[in-house]
DNA sequence: GTTAACTATGTAATCGATTACACGAAAGTA
DNA sequence: TACTTTCGTGTAATCGATTACATAGTTAAC
């Protein structure tokens, strides 16, 4: 049953104030060695144990933050997550988590939710790039609580952001599939409001206009992350008059659609059509017909969204620093794209 | 800037008390209409919130819950994490993420914060069975906070524990090996001092004995749950006198591993060796090589564990409920195991 | 018209820890 | 001896919200 144990049964027990027991307890140098010996062995042996909601209410910080993502379920967030979490344990920091589902208003009621919660921070993806939700937004920052953004950004002052360089990723996934020979190269993309799609799209074109290879709107294909939304794609793609002969996906769900739709067509990959994907969830190592795809490093990801985080926690009084960190995309060239060496 | 709002500006610019303004918020009917109108729309304009860790010191419930598991970047426990926190998410309860990466001091650790963070609850997947922490338990279980165990349970009294039929999981992998005419049928088991491994085992021993097979020590293999454990365990079964055709494994992974090794060797899978795994992770469905593989409802296990949490929450005062919730295990034949539909 | 009952609000304690300030005792200084 | 430091600890306010108890004002009851 054992009821709590608080610093004024310590006290009692030892007829010392409960100013006293505290300041022992926090080393206070102002505090008699031999009583802090004994304020110790006894809450020891009163099995004590410090109530941070008490020292959280006095001091305005929970050693909480918050962490909000589309879902948990995916390699990427879920990594992403294990990244901030081991870095931020030896700081004492517990992570919070939230899921958006891609609602709009549930990443709302996260925010304000976590507010009310007191945390010391929030690492998010955003799901939502209206403006509506913009009071949201204000509401953490006048609160003076560090907001930080990876992967999915949204340019908002005095919010810092760890993305990859998306725009690169676009582009040399395009040209690993120009080098392959492909000449008509669709891209499915996804919600274009949101930077990450909109920026692998530029690259995208980019590489096409610098290989000289026509850019056609009719190959860019918006989409969900999903394998149902690759069949889908697909099946539009090939009945263009001129169709692909291949595919980047900002998805490797989609990316996988498109190769389980091509197979049940018969069309062989990647002699016929090349597919290649992005994120590098685990699933494209393991295929026999492995996928191509572009690595963001979430791990990395969410220990520099970590990092970013306590740099800023506690820095309050001055001017808010704002920290853009990119980091670099890895492209795993595999079966889904290799014609040469395959 | 926005200073913090409390319910002493409200007061104070009403010229009432904070106990009014409190009631108010709340909804006492002893409060006038026309005061608590006032007091609501006062707070409002003022953009008041209310001080979470105020109320939860007073209340001594956090309204936070924790969740330990050994890593959160694998399909399952983020899964089980996902039902968690949806069915919490409207109960008004947050999700505290830990994670032990199997080891036992971190464990530990985990459950000391925790119940120093006040959490209301602890939902978590064992690590460690040796009887050294149970220090750390029974400390959790003194302080009245609800523990229970989702897959990897522990014999503890007062503990609940959501979990599936690991040995019928085990049971039914074996009979469809057996099914597929399958007669030297090896297992790859994990630390059989946990509970889910050992259950799986019995129930693959059972299994053969049901069919007249005979069980083999040499054919049980203890590894842990990784691509490379699954290639080290092929490279010594493939040692025995005689060899096995078949693997029921524990871990997809080490299926994973398992099947890369045997296509190196040029064995024909299913024809001349069939593997099955355990968890259902999605790649074991992608691959085109599918691999059989048990599921183990992950989100359905989350949100289950956490209905069970809320049965318990506040009942402390009676005696200890402690409930055994048992999932079915649904096996999904694919073509890693299927020599006749193939 | 006096008392009882009810309404709406104020007063102050409480949750558990921290900390500015106060103060008595011991030690050092002149 | 008288005066200043220093040391070690106590007193009480504070963080923000809740709530048992007290109380002033109003209405009802007989």
């Amino acid at each position: 049953m054992s009821e709590k144990i608080t610093i004024y049964d310590i006290a009692k027990k030892l007829n010392i104030t409960a100013a006293t027991v505290s300041r022992a307890l926090n080393n206070n140098p102002k505090i008699k060695d031999s009583t802090k010996q004994l304020v110790l062995e006894t809450a020891a042996s009163m099995n004590y144990k410090q109530n941070k909601l008490a020292l959280a209410l006095k001091s305005g910080r929970s050693n909480n933050i918050g962490v909000i993502v589309p879902r948990i379920d995916s390699n990427f967030f879920a990594s992403v997550i294990r990244g901030i979490e081991e870095e931020l344990y030896p700081h004492g920091y517990q992570v919070i988590i939230c899921q958006t589902h891609e609602n709009p208003k549930r990443e709302n009621e996260n925010l304000y939710t976590l507010i009310d919660a007191q945390v010391d921070g929030i690492l998010m993806s955003v799901t939502d790039v209206t403006n509506e939700n913009d009071s949201a937004f204000r509401n953490v920052l006048e609160k003076n609580v560090p907001l930080i953004f990876f992967d999915r950004s949204k340019h908002i002052d005095g919010v810092s952001s760890v993305t990859i360089n998306d725009f690169k990723g676009g582009y040399i996934t395009t040209k690993q599939l120009i080098n392959q020979g492909c000449k008509y190269i669709a891209h499915l993309s996804g919600d274009q409001s949101l930077e990450i799609f909109k920026n692998r799209f530029l690259g995208y074109k980019q590489a096409l206009l610098d290989n000289g290879i026509e850019f056609s709107e009719k190959y860019v294909i918006q989409s969900k992350s999903s394998v149902e939304a690759g069949k889908n794609a697909i099946n539009i793609l090939l009945e263009l008059e001129t169709p692909p002969d291949a595919i980047f996906s900002s998805s490797d769900f989609a990316a996988l659609g498109a190769i389980q739709e091509l197979r049940d067509r018969k069309i062989n990959i990647p002699q016929e059509f090349c597919v290649a994907g992005f994120s590098n969830e685990p699933f494209t190592k393991f295929m026999e017909l492995s996928i191509t795809s572009v690595d963001q490093s979430p791990l990395e990801m969410g220990r520099m969204s970590a990092r970013v985080f306590l740099e800023q926690v506690g820095k309050t009084d001055t001017i808010k620093i704002e920290k853009k960190v990119v980091l670099a995309p890895e492209l795993h060239i595999r079966k889904s794209t290799s014609r040469i060496n395959s």
